[in-house]
DNA sequence: CAATTGACGGGTG
DNA sequence: GCACCCGCCAATT
């Protein structure tokens, strides 16, 4: 397969997380291959359709801080994610 | 082309 | 915990 583009990358990491866990944008980039692209990470993320499968609500900030705040922490919850004012345990923090 | 903004990250005080 | 700074890249104005 060709290079994948940033895009594509974002779209597999995203797509990979396990239920029940969290990713940081820093990490998905560098697992993507771009590392040091966080910000591409959420802006990729940022302008998807609302008809994605693609599990953004899994993706939190390097401090564990959610992006989307309630709506994401609603969500995290519903997966088990330990959520602790508008941010997540950090011990959900990473892949197994 | 310059400045601004954005689902960011890390360091320093 | 908060304030400030710098680095990184793309899209928009």
């Amino acid at each position: 397969m060709e290079a994948p583009s940033f895009e594509e990358a974002v779209w597999q990491i995203v797509g990979a997380v396990p239920r029940g866990r969290v990713c940081t944008y820093g990490q998905v980039a560098q697992l993507a291959g771009y590392p040091r692209h966080a910000r591409h990470v959420g802006r990729t993320l940022s302008h998807l359709p609302p008809g994605s499968k693609l599990p953004w609500h899994r993706i939190v900030r390097a401090d564990g801080q959610l992006p989307m705040g309630a709506e994401q922490a609603r969500r995290l919850r519903a997966e088990g994610v330990v959520v602790r004012a508008g941010r997540v345990c950090v011990t959900q923090l990473g892949w197994p």
